[in-house]
DNA sequence: AGGCTATTGCGAAAACACTTTCAATAATAG
DNA sequence: CTATTATTGAAAGTGTTTTCGCAATAGCCT
């Protein structure tokens, strides 16, 4: 058990190629540029596989619902583009999270979504 | 049109005694004890009804999905306890929105979830 | 190369959140 | 008080996301 398919290779080099969170269609759709049979019941089942093993995460998008992204990033937040509808990595964390609740809450993690315009996004409306 | 019902009474009453977000189960399970007829078609009627009017927001959490809350709160972020997995309001912003994204994203706006433990779920554990 | 069986593709189906339909009820105007 | 009609409760229906069943395919072991 646990075979190398080409459709489980695919769907991890969509992940190494874009470096960024990624919604189960975007995931589908690279995935067909590399194996165009890729099939959408297989990106779940594959999904759920590289979560298993530790090698993707999922996340719960406000806007986009379910992303998924590799595991070993450490800790950074989310920023998506109303432009193009992307959801980036943005590294590094400026919040004190002992500052960020009254006493008496025991803040252990946190989840930032950042919502603006992208870098491409700001060129192509100016 | 736009008649005050006793359930759209009981279903803002619930919003006015729980000065939290609340999901539809705890707007159906505490509106129930006002109403005890109160049915989930007509809390989602009025739920909508109350957007439309202003009077509620909808926010979509990581983990607990819709949540619905007063509006007029100012900027506010929400802590998630794990314990008793209710949504608090945390009021205040220590987040400088300029210095969250690297040069080139404009960030026009943010949502911070904040997880832990809150103050009545710590001193049952100790 | 050949055989075992995990994995795929496909359509069906479950799960979920929310909406609609419709007859019965109840809020309001007159 | 009565008539009108918005709103309710109950159940069926939607739309979306995720899973499942199963025959066909294809990894991988020997």
């Amino acid at each position: 058990m646990g075979r190398i398919t080409i459709q489980k290779t695919a769907i991890e080099k969509v992940f190494r190629q874009h470096e960024r969170p990624l919604g189960i269609d975007e995931v589908l759709k690279y995935g067909r540029k590399l194996v165009a049979s890729l099939n959408q019941a297989t990106v779940y089942r594959n999904l759920k596989t590289l979560i298993d093993d530790g090698w993707l995460k999922r996340i719960s998008h406000p806007i986009l619902g379910s992303l998924y992204e590799r595991t070993g990033k450490g800790h950074h937040h989310h920023f998506y583009c109303r432009g193009c509808n992307r959801t980036f990595d943005i590294s590094g964390c400026a919040l004190k999270e002992e500052h960020t609740a009254p006493d008496g809450f025991i803040v252990e993690d946190h989840e930032l979504f950042l919502f603006g315009v992208c870098p491409s996004c700001v060129e192509k409306t100016t």
